[in-house]
DNA sequence: TTTCAATACTGACAATTGTCAGGTTTTGGT
DNA sequence: ACCAAAACCTGACAATTGTCAGTATTGAAA
């Protein structure tokens, strides 16, 4: 979590993935002088449950988790984001304390824009403003598509699809089959709503299947149109 | 689904409970004029998923359910919306196909306010843009809280929760403790996440244990403080 | 390289929940 | 007020999933 020589905002990703691409050249330079910026370790959060937000943060380079912890102690991630994107700004902009932790799962190096400038910023200049609306409400469509999933199907099926999220947040090795995370067995099984017991209880099913190979923690996807298949995604 | 006399914006109750109340008087009256306005029968869809969106939903007066399908064919209940809120602005802004369905719960009347006026007001008033992201960002928290619970609570804890949810929604009758609610189990089942039959058997214990009393279809709340803490809620 | 704590894995068992089948009551339309 | 359809309820059983206990493997730090 030190310090370190700040990043240049006109180069990073983040300006040209997200809501920032709205901005003028000019007000990028003005966040890039004012921003704050971090190195976080595997495991350090970004922000908590609980805490009041002071800002959004931009990923220059890294993954992060977006996780809650349910009433009886377990962690429940929701979703993941990686480098150019930006996490925060709903809770910010509905003006209460984060009900989600931010935590790294990587080593990662992430900027703060302060609030007045983020607001200052959506409130003068509308298409940056529409931009985020629409970011919002795209989470908000993920997160209820995530919602029927883990009520209504099987703990296969959701693995399954777990597999393929994993694939989609972090992408595969030159490969072009093994999986770019370092998430844990327990991480998994937080992403599927269940026990690790059983996530790798399913895992080897799809061992067994030749589905899937497995090496230590890393994951190969060896036959993936039958995992999308199992997975049994709509959309 | 008949058409019939318009009510006046000015006096609706989505003027004041909603971002509409950034408007100005004459802003409001241009959507009084523009508006449709239908009666829905209950069970009727207002919108469903698939169809792309023309414009948002205030509710005049009734009770919607905001539904998915999950792919079992099973119905999911998402949330409520009542008498002087807005639905639908999540997918227009997301300029996507509708990924729920809304439906009436009860005969309800609700205008449709046409995207183009409502991204215009959007775009020309910050304040307004402001209040629509503080909105989607409350329904993007709500539904973030909702995934932790069906995962990671049992039935019984859930099914506490959900008479919690519609005493919110639906509201009490007079005497202080019977859900004014048309819903039948299996639509409780849809919001608890399970089959109609685990929700009824919880219902009987709750009933057994002098916490609820019921009579046909509508249910008494007698121990709120009990089902609050059976339900293990902490925000 | 060695060590040790964390993680991965397996099997057996228990608990929860879903499914099916049946009878009863309620509800809403005529 | 009646009737048919829908909704409610109960019990028995099956299937899925969670829990616990124990071993093997891994990988990070000394």
């Amino acid at each position: 979590m030190d310090s370190f020589k700040h990043p240049e905002c006109n180069s990073c990703g983040s300006r040209v993935s997200t809501c920032l691409i709205e901005l003028s050249i000019n007000q990028v330079e003005e966040i890039s002088h004012i921003k704050h910026s971090q190195l976080f370790t595997r495991n350090s959060y970004v922000f908590a449950e609980g805490q009041y937000p002071r800002g959004v943060f931009c990923i220059h380079k890294g993954h992060v988790k977006i996780s809650k912890m349910g009433a009886d102690g377990r962690e429940h991630i929701i979703s993941f984001a990686g480098t150019g994107n930006i996490v925060g700004y709903g809770t910010l902009l509905a003006a209460e304390k984060y009900n989600v932790s931010c935590i790294a799962v990587q080593d990662s190096s992430i900027c703060l824009i302060p609030s007045e400038i983020f607001f200052r910023n959506v409130r003068e200049n509308p298409s940056m403003a529409l931009h985020v609306m629409h970011d919002i409400s795209q989470e908000l469509r993920s997160t209820s598509q995530r919602i029927v999933e883990l009520t209504h199907k099987p703990i296969r099926e959701r693995v399954a699809e777990a597999l393929l999220i994993i694939k989609e947040a972090f992408g595969l090795d030159a490969d072009g089959m093994t999986l770019r995370s370092p998430l844990t067995r327990e991480e998994i099984a937080s992403i599927v709503g269940t026990a690790p017991e059983s996530v790798i209880r399913t895992l080897s099913e799809f061992k067994s299947e030749n589905l899937i190979t497995t090496n230590g923690r890393t994951i190969q996807l060896i036959n993936m149109r039958a995992l999308v298949n199992i997975a049994n995604i709509r959309d």
